[in-house]
DNA sequence: TTTAGCACTCGTCAGCCTAGAGTGCTAACA
DNA sequence: TGTTAGCACTCTAGGCTGACGAGTGCTAAA
């Protein structure tokens, strides 16, 4: 469908618009790029990547600018991720394996990095407790009336929550439950204990056992919206589509509503790898002009959460996708170490 | 020093130019505010005011604008703290408790709900575990090579490590361990621990003990950068002064370095109730032509942490005074209730 | 002491113009 | 048949201008 040419006609026009942000015409392109050809003939193609619909003239008198189908033709044809020196890869790993002591930190710290890193939003979906699976339980008397719970989840989160209590219960009692709880619940996940099966158990416990097993559930109710964290918003200033306050600020509100940027990571993070999606591709207006390059990370074989940028179409795609995949890889490699 | 009516022509000003965001001219205080007078006499006294520093004119035919002093004269003198009708403070108070269950997210929650009802940027510095005094450790052995240290600080604040052990330690070992730095530790601040006192304690203990000390220590370097929380950052657009995106991006980048803000915030609230500072007062160049409302909450009688809000000099005072002295009361209320 | 009137100063905004970039078309050329 | 040069045309950005309005300070009269 495309020749030779009109590929090279359309990969200097993509090339030059993410650089410059203003539309690309004829004559640029035959002086920056030298195709061997006059301004003349890069007009023509450009006349038929303009009917194909690869590229667009926002206005009569202006250059060409890549459409969404010209940025997935780049993408997926043209693009070579952009290879990040060893050094470098190095740095990265460690930086953020710096905060491994706790794995929200662990999380936050990659997604700092990776907004520092490509100048855009970046978005971390934390790891969900909702699919973990639970391998301890353990009470802990701190005072007359107070009860600590403390849940410990496979991939190494811990949860914790003090709760009330009417009477005071001694360490032999609570560790009696503990051990009750552990043993009937080990191996179970949030999600196993959300459907009904709670009910079941409930019975066989006594009033703080079943207390507990309430508290666990209330729980759940928080795990189930999602933690995401948002990084880096003030950089979208420095692109110039974002010139516009209300424009920016729109944005920025949507990102804010939580459950959006949630829903949109998970709707793309379904495969595994880096996932680009471009423009009206992406499932939620209000962002169809915007790009989203996500990737999942996982500890072992699971995946446990995803993390990506999410800026104008108008990004460095090779760039984005190789610091997207390099970070993802690095997270699940800490966190699979982590565990081990 | 001011007389009556100048006092009045100067409170219309401040009145007029926090809802209006534009200059104000004498004919229109003249014609909004009926005091009886002449635009031309409004004018003679405007230009006492600007003489006498309360008042200042942008270029030579504008209206004017409250100055600093004017603003803070304003404050002290003429402001009435906007009364919240009781069911209003009822919500609020319902709404911030709603999140009792964890300490940090009833703070996270305080600021979020601070900057909805002010429309400014809501700042929040966590309970600073520094002065927390350690109730209780307690270590809980995970599996072969790992165990939970759990610290309990007093109100309520629970923290948890996990660590790794070349070897297996039962659970009667760690639960000796686990009452030995509890009865030796018990009482202590974080502030103590790192006083030199660590090293002295350091060899009370066999390897694991010791090993534990240093875990606690190093936590505490974490715990030594406040927590920060900054909400409502968007809201900042929907103020004319940040028009610009220039500046509203410089401004963001500012608030972004934690540091700054904690420091503000803390140089700010050394004195009990709610403090307003305006414009040049603020010890921090860059957020010269911002004023900060903060105050401080409390477990019982000991202050915890400080909340606040930042915004342009033209702020709504009596509106955002009472919100923020409401829920700091609130926030205290509620920790005090939750540790009692 | 207050007020009306007047001359004066600016900032804003619409309208106009120009320079520059870019296009499509046509005709000539290899 | 594909390529190129030339040309007329279109459109935007940005600068300039002049009218308008808001606001002031000053003066003189009440």
């Amino acid at each position: 469908m495309l020749n030779e040419r009109k590929i090279m006609v359309l990969q200097a026009i993509v090339d030059d618009y993410i650089r410059s942000a203003e539309p690309v015409g004829s004559r640029t392109i035959a002086r920056r790029y030298n195709l061997g050809v006059s301004a003349a003939t890069i007009r023509n193609e450009m006349a038929d990547l303009e009917e194909t619909g690869y590229i667009i003239q926002p206005h009569i008198s202006a250059g060409r600018i890549p459409s969404d189908k010209g940025y997935r033709f780049y993408v997926d044809v043209l693009m070579e991720p952009e290879p990040i020196p060893e050094q470098k890869r190095m740095e990265i790993y460690q930086r953020v394996a710096a905060y491994s002591q706790e794995i929200e930190l662990l999380v936050q710290e990659a997604s700092r990095l990776l907004a520092l890193l490509t100048n855009l939003v970046a978005i971390v979906v934390a790891p969900q407790i909702e699919s973990c699976v639970i391998e301890q339980i353990q009470l802990l008397a701190l005072d007359d009336n107070r009860v600590l719970v403390i849940l410990v989840l496979h991939p190494g989160i811990v949860q914790n929550r003090i709760m009330r209590t009417a009477v005071r219960y001694e360490p032999p009692t609570l560790q009696r439950i503990s051990q009750q709880l552990t043993d009937r619940l080990r191996g179970m996940t949030y999600r196993d204990l959300r459907s009904g099966l709670i009910r079941e158990i409930h019975s066989e416990f006594g009033d703080l056992g079943a207390t507990i097993l309430d508290i666990l559930v209330s729980e759940l109710v928080d795990s189930r919206q999602e933690k995401v964290f948002l990084n880096g918003a003030n950089s979208i200033f420095e692109q110039p589509e974002f010139k516009d306050v209300n424009r920016a600020k729109g944005f920025l509100d949507l990102l804010e509503q939580k459950g959006v940027v949630s829903d949109l990571i998970n709707s793309l993070s379904k495969l595994t790898g880096v996932q680009i999606t471009i423009g009206h591709e992406n499932p939620i207006a209000g962002i169809h002009e915007c790009s989203v390059v996500t990737s999942t990370y996982s500890i072992g074989n699971e995946v446990m959460g995803a993390i990506g940028v999410i800026g104008p179409t108008r990004m460095e795609y090779a760039n984005v996708y190789s610091v997207v995949e390099l970070i993802a890889d690095s997270l699940s490699e800490i966190l699979t170490e982590l565990v081990k």
